[in-house]
DNA sequence: TTAAACTTTCAGAAATTACTGAAAGTTCAA
DNA sequence: TTGAACTTTCAGTAATTTCTGAAAGTTTAA
C-alpha cells in the first residue's frame, strides 16, 4: 500500500512527535497513518505502507492496544485483523493524557508521598522537602484540573476558551467577593 | 558530594521521569538536585554527587540552559560557576510547557497549515485533511488555552480549581442564556 | 607571558532502544 | 486432523542515544 506524499509527511511528522509523546518512531506512525485512514488497514497494510517488518506492526499495534488508542475489526469472510484508531481528535488527546497521567504521574504522586511522610532527616532535607510538597501539590492540582477539563466536551471547552482573558477577570471579581464576605471591614 | 537516600530516590526518580519529558537520565538528574538543594552547585559537585563526568555536566548545564531552566552565579574569590535552579515549581511546569510547544506543537501547527493550504489532491485526502484540520483546530485551542492559564498566578489558578465541577455549571448557564438569545422561539 | 584554574568539545566506547525475520502459536474451514 | 491463513514472540542485529575522558579552549592573577 502507498501513501500520498501529503500524507507521507503527515505520517513522519508524528513519528517524530510520538518519540517526544512516550511512543517510538514506527508506533507514532502507525497511528499517524491510522488516524488519517478513513478504512481500518490490516497489519500487512500498515507494514508496506511504512516499510517496517510485519513482527514490528504486531509489536506495535500491542503497544497502541496498551494505551486504547486502537479498535479490531473484522471483514465477514476474511480471517484478516483490521485496526482502526478509536474516537474523535479530543478522545484521543483525553486518552493520551489519561494513560500518560497513570504512568507517570500517579507513580510520582505516590513516591513523594512516601518521602513525605517519612519527614526530613537532617537540615539538608529540611529544604529538598519543601520543594517536594510544592511539587506535589502542583501536579495534585494539574491532575484534578486536567480530570475536569477532560469532563467538558470539545464544544464547552471552545466556548470557555472564547471567555478568553475573561477568566482571569472573573476570578479577580470572584477573589474581591470572597475577601469582602471574609472580612467585611 | 554525597546525597540522602530520600533525595537520591528523587534525582533517580526524577531522572527516568525526566527522559519522558524530553531530556535524558542525567540532565533529569542534575535539574532534580538543584532543585532540591538550597545552595548553588558547582559543576563538580554535581559530578560527583550523580557519579556521572565532568564532560557529562558540561552539556547537561548547556542543555538546561537551553530550556532556561538554571541560572549561572559566581562567589567573590572563587573562578568557578555555580548553578540553581531558576524560578518556583510553577514557573518551572510554565518553562517545560513553553519550551515543549515551541519546539513540539508550533512546528506541528506549521506543518499543518502547509498541508492543509494545499488542499487535498485525491479522493484518499479528503477525509485526511479533515482530520488533520481537527488536529490543527485542537492544538490551537490547546496552546491559546495554555498561555491563559499561564499568566494567572497559582493562587489564582487554585482558586479556579475550587471552582471545581462549578465552572462546567457556569458553562452551561452561559450556553443556554447564549442560545435563548440567539433563537428565542 | 605564563600557568593555574577552570570550562567546553568531541571522537570513540558503552548503553539503550528499536527492528527484523524465522520459528512458534492460534484459529478455522474442509 | 490437517493445513492454510493468519498473528505473536523473541533472539540476534542494527540504529540511536548517551557518556567518558583526554585534548583544546578560556579566563584571570601574578
Amino acid at each position: 500500500m502507498e501513501i500520498s506524499s501529503k500524507n507521507q509527511s503527515f505520517v513522519y511528522h508524528f513519528g517524530e512527535m510520538g518519540s517526544k509523546w512516550g511512543f517510538n518512531r514506527t508506533v507514532g506512525q502507525m497511528y499517524a497513518l491510522l488516524v488519517i485512514s478513513e478504512k481500518p488497514l490490516t497489519a500487512n497494510q500498515l507494514a508496506s505502507a511504512l516499510s517496517i517488518s510485519r513482527g514490528n506492526v504486531s509489536m506495535g499495534v500491542k503497544e497502541l492496544q496498551s494505551w486504547q488508542l486502537i479498535q479490531l475489526s473484522h471483514v465477514p469472510g476474511d480471517r484478516k485483523e483490521y485496526y482502526s484508531a478509536i474516537g474523535s481528535v479530543w478522545d484521543m488527546a483525553n486518552t493520551v493524557f489519561e494513560e500518560r497521567r497513570k504512568r507517570e504521574v500517579d507513580p510520582t504522586l505516590s513516591l513523594l508521598r512516601s518521602l513525605l511522610l517519612e519527614g526530613p532527616s537532617d537540615d539538608t532535607e529540611v529544604y529538598a522537602q519543601n520543594k517536594m510538597q510544592d511539587i506535589h501539590d502542583l501536579l495534585e492540582m494539574i491532575t484534578q484540573w486536567a480530570a475536569e477539563l477532560q469532563r467538558l466536551s470539545p464544544e464547552q471547552l471552545s466556548t470557555l476558551m472564547k471567555l478568553g482573558a475573561g477568566v482571569s477577570k472573573m476570578l479577580s471579581v470572584k477573589e474581591q467577593l470572597f475577601s469582602k464576605k471574609k472580612d467585611p471591614k
